[in-house]
RNA sequence: GAGCCAUUAGCUCAGCAGGUAGAGCACCGGACUUUUAAUCCGGGUGUCCCGCGUUCGAAUCGCGGAUGGCUCACCA
């Protein structure tokens, strides 16, 4: 039957409630329990009056008596109704109600026959008149589109999906909280930035109308977060969202969740043992372990998590050595082995090369890499025994990357360096790069002690303790294009 | 941004040697006072994603477009 038809209907019952004194959309009711508080105890409350409320979810309509199922925020309820305890007009109404509509009600705890606990209806009012109809009661939502674009029908009608939601909220709950319990302070920093940094991203631009000014949107508030510790803000934290103008796909959405935690007098080492407890104590808070499923694998999160320097997992995987070489030496060996790289990359360009070609596919358990080329690590600190590298990790599980971490550049000469060899890059092209940002370099010359910094991507984290293959299965309402 | 695939009733899906569209659920009417994917009887149905073309005739074939999915590229 047509959408308009079936809509005409529910609109021809929602006249005839106004004609006969209903008001179809309620208000305050104050309910005594919820639909699973009522099934786990129901041996206390057998026989007694319970207020409850939600959505009707399916009917069996038996003609003088009648079945119905409730669904609120715990989990579904049957309904008993019957003729001879609402009376006549009020059970018509009762019959006259659509799959959708919520409604509250009164009635007696007790267990049919058949053994279901349910609520016998003693009275019931309209909460909500819902006008259109809801997807299949026994299929639910598949179309991923749909889905997506109204989300709330997906919540209506598949349960694991607000599962999945409800774990995320947990993730992150159990983050804040751990980050608090150890000391760090939570704090907001800007999302319209003047200058976009802390990563290297294309931003979104958007304008300031009464200034008449671009502004950025932040890709990464680690720029704030490292001002705070000169300012003597010595452990803080920040969990937001970042705004990256690139390509989406199953692993990134244009806008994407993210905690930031810096620590002043820690270095990388320090932030690989917070990274590794924080994963494994939100692990267990959520899901219950450190032992979790994604897809095939069973991944163990249990600290500690191997350490591997960037190039040795090159060595290893590919059975490259590129240690101790110049540009022009890396990129002979990236074209001996068939990588292509730019005709001016750098040593470290190279490296990640290798490493994102021959390592990176095959980091399924959680790994440290450390030990990051400098040329792609502007604000991470150099070895002590090669400058040619940096203090830095990034944690590995199925493959992905799911944070950033290192020993935080303090030295504002060598910042504005690097800063200057970023500049170069965009001039020739290059979007990416960083761009210049002399505030920042003016606060680090007041001084900003060692620190670590640590970067972990929310979402991530929340698609491997929930099994999902796509990031828009952790984001209520991810980005779509509008519909044609 | 490129390649491949998908789009048919409110939902889930059939139909595709080209002959003008079907099922289940939902919906409407009827029977039924402990059912649970309730059952039984009866009923209605659509911009077959959009446009252009080929053809006597297109849901079906071709071209263009939209949206979505997957893979690749950039990245977290």
């Amino acid at each position: 039957m047509p959408l308009d038809e079936l809509m005409k209907i529910r609109r021809a019952k929602l006249d005839e409630m106004y004609k006969q004194g209903i008001n179809p959309y309620g208000e305050r009711f104050e309910r005594t329990h919820l639909a699973r508080e009522i099934i786990e105890n129901f041996d206390q409350l057998a026989e007694t009056e319970t207020r409850i409320a939600g959505r009707i979810m399916s009917f069996r309509t038996h003609g003088k008596a009648s079945f119905a199922d409730l669904a609120d925020l715990s989990g579904r309820i049957q309904l008993y109704v019957r003729v001879d305890q609402l009376g006549e007009a009020k059970y018509e109404q009762f019959c006259k109600l659509d799959i959708g509509d919520i409604i509250a009600v009164r009635g007696r705890i007790f267990r049919t026959r058949r053994g279901e606990i349910s609520v016998e209806v003693h009275d019931f009012l309209m909460m909500a008149k819902s006008l259109r109809p809801l997807p299949d009661k026994w299929h639910g939502l598949k179309d991923v589109e749909i889905r997506y674009r109204q989300r709330y029908l997906d919540l209506i009608v598949n349960p694991d999906v607000r599962e999945v939601f409800a774990t995320r909220s947990r993730v992150i709950h159990a983050l804040r909280s751990f980050l608090l319990e150890q000391g760090f302070l939570e704090v907001e920093t800007p999302m319209l930035n003047v200058i976009a940094g802390g990563a290297t991203a294309r931003p979104f631009v958007t304008h300031h109308n009464v200034l008449d000014m671009d502004l950025y949107l932040r890709i990464a508030p680690e720029l704030y977060l490292k001002r705070l510790l000169v300012g003597g803000f010595e452990k803080v934290f920040e969990i937001g969202k970042n705004f990256r103008n690139e390509g989406v796909s199953t692993k990134h959405n244009p806008e994407f969740t993210g905690v930031e935690v810096y620590q002043a007098y820690a270095d990388a080492a320090d932030m690989m043992k917070l990274t590794e407890e924080l994963v494994a104590h939100v692990a267990r808070e959520v899901v219950g372990s450190t032992d979790v499923q994604f897809g095939d694998y069973a991944i163990s999160l249990a600290p500690p998590w191997p350490r591997l320097p960037m190039l040795e997992a090159v060595k290893q995987y590919a059975g490259v050595d590129l240690s101790g070489i110049d540009d022009a030496q890396a990129r002979k060996l990236a074209k001996d082995q068939g990588l292509e790289v730019a005709p001016d990359a750098s040593y470290g360009q190279v490296l990640e090369e290798f490493f994102d070609t021959y390592v990176e596919p095959n980091l399924i358990q959680p790994i440290f890499i450390t030990d990051y080329p400098v040329e792609i690590s502007p604000l991470a600190k150099r070895k002590k025994d090669n400058p040619q590298l940096t203090e830095r990790f990034e944690p590995f599980v199925v493959t992905w990357e799911i944070g950033n971490g290192f020993s935080e550049l303090n030295d504002p000469i060598d910042q504005l360096e690097r800063f200057r060899k970023q500049v170069e890059k965009r001039e020739s092209g290059d979007e990416e790069a960083h761009m210049m940002d002399e505030d920042f370099i003016t606060a680090l010359e007041h001084g900003m002690p060692p620190a670590g910094g640590l970067g972990i991507g929310i979402d991530r984290l929340v698609m491997l303790l929930t099994n999902s293959r796509s990031i828009r299965d952790v984001i209520l309402f991810p980005h779509m294009r509008p519909r044609g």
